[in-house]
DNA sequence: ATATTATACTACCATATGGTAATATGATGA
DNA sequence: TCATCATATTACCATATGGTAGTATAATAT
């Protein structure tokens, strides 16, 4: 039988996309040092503990998929939060994993009745 | 000066790893082919073309992470969505990403303005 | 018991990607 | 113009990962 094309190929590449430049901590650390406002690469370097070259790298991605606002301003670059529906998306996996974490305590209260 | 810790590593680890999962394109489609209810094994192989070795892979990635539910029945396997805040996720991103494209659109169209 | 079917697992390869050192670029001030 | 500081880029390495062929396992039917 043959594969059924229900879903866009395309589609499906721009979410995985998206998905993906959210999938690494550097970059996570990143959008999160610029939740509280602008900061130039300086300063989120200071933040992050991250390498100079690696924070630009990142910097660069985050810009070109429309996640961060870049900003020169004198000698340095401002960067800022373009897409807030990032931590939206943060929050829902937020409360997904720590609802699994609340399920797996309880399994842990269950198992210590069967201690002493 | 030295980096400031205000974010926990391990919960930035937990939340890069949970969108790792979804940024990739196989992984979207199997979730999408399960959209519409519990399917097996085969019937996921058919569904989205994918070889079986690769949809048997993606499956332990998706169940360990607790994404889909594995229900042994008979000779075959079901997998079902468990946590179906995978797809208010994919709404936000598609979303979004449906914005962008619509900005860009309208930039397009201020630039036809200088056709003819 | 054996054959068959469905699923999982194990190398293995090719590619993608994060981190970093070194260098380049670009703006500002002396 | 030249020195300095901030940022970006390049080249490179090590590692991670998706895909697949081949094999193993497990359940059912004959």
């Amino acid at each position: 039988m043959e594969a059924v094309a229900q879903v866009s190929p395309t589609a499906l590449n721009r979410i995985a996309e998206y998905f993906k430049v959210l999938s690494e901590v550097s970059r996570l650390h990143i959008l999160c040092c610029l939740r509280s406002g602008e900061k130039n690469v300086t300063e989120i370097i200071e933040n992050t503990g991250l390498g100079q070259a690696n924070v630009s790298k990142h910097l660069k991605i985050l810009t070109q998929l429309g996640m961060v606002n870049r900003k020169p301003q004198g000698v340095s670059v401002y960067y800022e939060i373009a897409d807030p529906s990032i931590f939206k998306l943060c929050e829902i996996v937020c409360d997904r994993l720590s609802m699994a974490l609340e399920a797996q305590s309880q399994e842990l209260e269950v198992f210590s009745l069967f201690k002493d």
